[in-house]
DNA sequence: CACTGAAGGCTCGATAGCCAGACCTTTTTC
DNA sequence: GAAAAAGGTCTGGCTATCGAGCCTTCAGTG
């Protein structure tokens, strides 16, 4: 209750957003940035701290920038490799996984309550183009982001789509660490199947328990890897 | 995704930690907080940011302090008058809602799995409280949020009852707005029960579904209040 | 080839928030 | 009357941020 208040500064808050957006491939490689003078304007910060940001982005290899009309900042096109995961995380990833279950299921609830059926159809491609990716996980694991993020859209409400990114920058890190024999890509993917039938008929508490299943499928297997804590 | 990046500032942040608590009936009144040298280390801030909200909350009538040894900071003890919800507030109600939805669904999910029978029988005897105080409408609030704060804490979080606390700041503002006949807190109550029940017999899937009607029959009322957005 | 416009790169001064600490005043307790 | 425990006040310094101007690079254009 009395809690530490630690705000973030604007910097870092900053470089967080975009690196978590790089990392997620929301920003794919090769994509450009709009310019620094628009993009400040967009954040709501001045260009001199927004500068800072992307000077740290780039000396960690997440984007570089070209001078001269047509130049910008472009996301680096081999992505830098992922650092391992911080201590900090690895400490308490208990406490992350819980939030990531606690937003998820809410999400996947409120998805099943709203129900837009075209949105469900988009979702449901990227069920099948994970399918055909079962051997390149990189790319699996870009589209399973889409796919969660892709239900938090669903919600129509923006707070939400932020705090399942989020979650999905964080947990990112850890899943780094699962091995992913095709076969268990192939469970998780048939639970996405589930999922999303539930959400298409509007049936919120089983899109709940399929959520709810699902991550507890990753759970369990960090389990077996982490430290307990 | 580019949108504005508003840091608090370490002033804001404790003014509104301490009013939402205060609000929220957490620090009941009367209550006497931490000497401001304790709390200003607790909060990990220095005394002159911490006194700058004490003031603040001093002036809007939450606190008062006392001069000399044995005195102190202490909330007031008639609250002031709840003022009326900001329009920022009223003009995303709907988000509002639809991030408690998230939030609370979920926990409701965590807790049914995690299931501490103690814990549930102390939220059980809120319930009972409640039906005791039909007529009292804001200690039968404080009660209420009692419950659903307690039902993150025992999901063992602290995140999750961090991010409760907030959203029942926020929509108690509204909520204010809602009429309360003492048989519609009664309905409202019985939910309660029904979803306890499911929280206490591990059932995920039916705790989904009995918060989900709860917090829509809220939802429905503001509905009919507050103008479409 | 020179000019222009759009981009990143750089610098500087002003301001605000925050911190750390010392000191003052009030009140109770011994 | 002294000590202790609290709130109240003041000062100086640090850092993040802002805002604005200017420089450099370079593709396109005439």
């Amino acid at each position: 209750m009395f809690a530490p208040v630690r705000s973030q500064t604007a910097f870092e808050e900053t470089v967080e957003r975009l690196g978590t957006a790089i990392k997620l491939g929301l920003l794919p490689p090769g994509a450009r940035l709009p310019a620094e003078r628009e993009l400040c304007a967009m954040l709501g910060i001045a260009r001199s701290t927004l500068r800072q940001a992307l000077l740290a982005l780039g000396q960690s290899g997440h984007l570089h920038a070209l001078r001269g009309r047509g130049g910008g900042t472009f996301v680096a096109d081999p992505p830098p490799p992922t650092p391992p995961a911080s201590p900090e995380v690895l400490a308490h990833w208990r406490e992350v996984c819980d939030e990531r279950m606690a937003i998820e299921v809410g999400v996947a609830v409120l998805a099943a309550e709203r129900a837009q059926p075209e949105l469900v159809d988009a979702l449901d491609r990227i069920v099948v183009e994970i399918d055909d990716l079962l051997d390149d996980f990189p790319a699996q694991r870009q589209a399973d982001i889409r796919l969660h993020v892709g239900l938090a859209e669903a919600t129509g409400s923006g707070r939400l789509v932020t705090a399942m990114t989020e979650t999905q920058g964080v947990i990112s890190g850890l899943i780094a660490f699962i091995a992913h024999p095709p076969e268990v890509i192939a469970s998780s993917n048939a639970q996405h199947r589930r999922l999303l039938a539930a959400v298409r008929r509007g049936d919120e508490a089983g899109a709940a328990r399929e959520m709810a299943e699902h991550l507890r499928g990753t759970e369990h297997i960090l389990a077996g890897l982490l430290p307990r804590d």
